[in-house]
RNA sequence: GGCCCAUUGGUCAAGUGGUUAAGACACCGCCCUUUCACGGCGAUAACAGGGGUUCGAGUCCCCUAUGGGUCACCA
């Protein structure tokens, strides 16, 4: 272990992981993967009141589909277990006690109402609270006999009177910050379990963690492991803070203003490869202009260097983009078997060939779910509107598309084998014949055969999937209704 | 409010004192074309503002503005 980078994955079981954590997540893989380190998994649930149910499964299924295997973890074990902090108590007490015996930690017997009091006091004076350390002073006689009465009790770190902290940031550079801006802050509640602010760095140091990455609001409290870090004589890990991602309107994405989560994106007809390269495109770059990496690519390329600062708006349309280019980089095989689930059971059962549909959808595709709603004519024909046939561009109105519909019949009846290729030299000679346009004679086609403005695919293509029958019932109909307002 | 951090086109971003300030998405236009897409070509568009330092500043320093974070027995 000596030696290896190690990086950790610690989200508090939540139920919920944004695309922030996902992201953070995956720059601790690639950190460690890049190293040829390991990436642990540790579960921080000091928070017994924030406890959600299954919580932890979301988390394990996460990385899963992300791909983001850790090396160690509460499922899979480790040389540095038990990787759940709940299970990890005991210890915290005994750490927190090495503080107290040297002067770096002191119990506070203070209650939460004094507290509250105190704080109330100040901040009506327009002042900045910051504990008073009341107990600061209490005797070791004092301290025995409140501990030996039973007294409930936290233990605080001592922050030093004077001078200042300073502290290395892989992104940010060095950050120095008053010791007088430094509140004396809570190591043991008084349930007896570690805040998060300890637990983390007594963790991390017993993990063996070099590189730490987390959001950027962790930056103004990065101080005070420091000094935790230089209380106990421990190294001090790399410290990588990342920028937040925030929406277009400048916020910050959140569960509560309904904004999607890893799974609900992939719900939303997003790919895994795509969010995740998306991803890690939000706030790093390669420093090249290559922007389509496989999870592989970025473990090579990924480079702390290129992280940046600033906070990012997750862009919906450059997600967009990408999942499309992933959709079009598969093999049609591949693209039919991810799409095959958005065909209804109507149009599978239909004796349609969806495979069809899928060569024809493919290029033009972003979203998967999108796909229902642009197939949906192909399982039965819709309610359309006569004014489809009037099209300027096309030279089409409804007196010529009649026409026009009424001479393909004969064409179709009459074509040897039908598929798009041999309809379309039909077709084209038919036009050619007539002395019209190919668009004059193709766009009612189209029109009368999926009854929509926009297709996947021109008449002869729509007419190779729906096949001779169903393809000229359809024509039928469409001259039916031209014919009737004529 | 104190402290900390950030600020290059609408968006993601390259850039580490000397560049015509990349590239991508989106938008717009053109080409291809049986609609739409795909593909190809092209256009518009940025260093937040002001002072310094320097022969020279997007790059270094200061101030201002704007945005964010933090000030819990939450993480």
């Amino acid at each position: 272990m000596a030696g290896e980078i190690r990086t950790r994955f610690a989200p508090s079981p939540t139920g919920y992981m944004h695309i922030g954590n996902l992201r953070t997540a995956l720059y601790e893989y690639l950190i460690a993967k890049r190293n040829n380190g390991k990436f642990i998994l540790r579960i921080e649930d000091t928070d017994q009141e924030r406890f959600v149910e299954g919580a932890t499964d979301v988390i394990y299924k996460t990385l899963e589909l992300a791909g983001l295997r850790h090396d160690e973890g509460p499922d899979i074990g480790g040389p540095c277990g038990p990787y759940i902090q709940s299970e990890r108590k005991g210890s915290y007490m005994e750490y927190a006690k090495k503080l107290v015996d040297t002067g770096a930690a002191y119990y506070c017997f203070c209650s939460k109402e004094r507290l509250a009091a105190v704080k109330e006091e100040i901040e009506k004076n327009g002042g900045t609270y910051r504990y008073d350390r009341h107990c600061l002073g209490l005797s070791k006689e004092e301290i025995d006999r409140k501990l030996a009465a039973g007294e409930p009790f936290v233990i605080r770190q001592k922050m030093p009177d004077t001078g200042s902290t300073s502290f290395e940031d892989a992104v940010y550079g060095t950050i120095t910050v008053d010791n007088s801006e430094l509140e004396d802050q809570v190591l043991i509640k008084s349930d007896g379990l570690p805040t998060y602010n300890f637990a983390n760095v007594v963790d991390d140091h017993l993990m063996q963690i070099t590189h730490v990455v987390r959001g950027n609001e962790y930056l103004s409290s990065t101080p005070k492991y420091n000094l935790l870090y230089q209380a106990f004589g421990w190294d001090i890990p790399t410290y990588i803070h990342v920028s937040t991602i925030i929406k277009p309107d400048g916020r910050k994405m959140s569960k509560r203003t309904g904004d999607p989560s890893f799974e609900d994106l992939l719900s939303q007809g997003y790919l895994v490869e795509a969010v995740i390269n998306y991803v890690a495109l939000l706030g790093w770059s390669p420093g090249t202009t290559q922007e389509i990496f496989s999870l592989k690519e970025l473990e090579q390329a990924f480079d702390i260097h290129g992280i940046s600062k600033s906070p990012a708006v997750f862009d919906i349309n450059k997600l967009n983009w990408m999942n499309g280019e992933y959709i079009r980089s598969m093999t049609t095989e591949q693209f039919h078997n991810v799409a095959s689930p958005y065909y209804s059971d109507a149009l599978k059962s239909s004796g349609i060939d969806t495979f069809k549909i899928s060569k024809l959808m493919q290029p033009r595709t972003e979203v998967l779910t999108a796909i229902p709603a642009t197939v949906d004519f192909f399982e039965s024909l819709p309610e359309y509107d006569i004014a489809m046939y009037e099209h300027k561009k096309m030279k089409t109105d409804t007196a010529n598309s009649l026409t026009g519909l009424k001479a393909v019949m004969p064409v179709l009846e009459g074509v040897a084998v039908w598929d798009n290729d041999t309809l379309y030299a039909a077709l084209t000679g038919l036009a050619q014949s007539l002395g019209v346009k190919n668009s004059q004679i193709l766009w009612p086609i189209r029109t009368a055969l999926s009854g929509k403005d926009v297709t996947p695919g021109g008449a002869t293509e729509l007419a190779e999937i729906l096949g001779k029958d169903e393809s000229i019932r359809r024509i039928k109909i469409g001259i039916d209704k031209l014919t009737r307002a004529v």
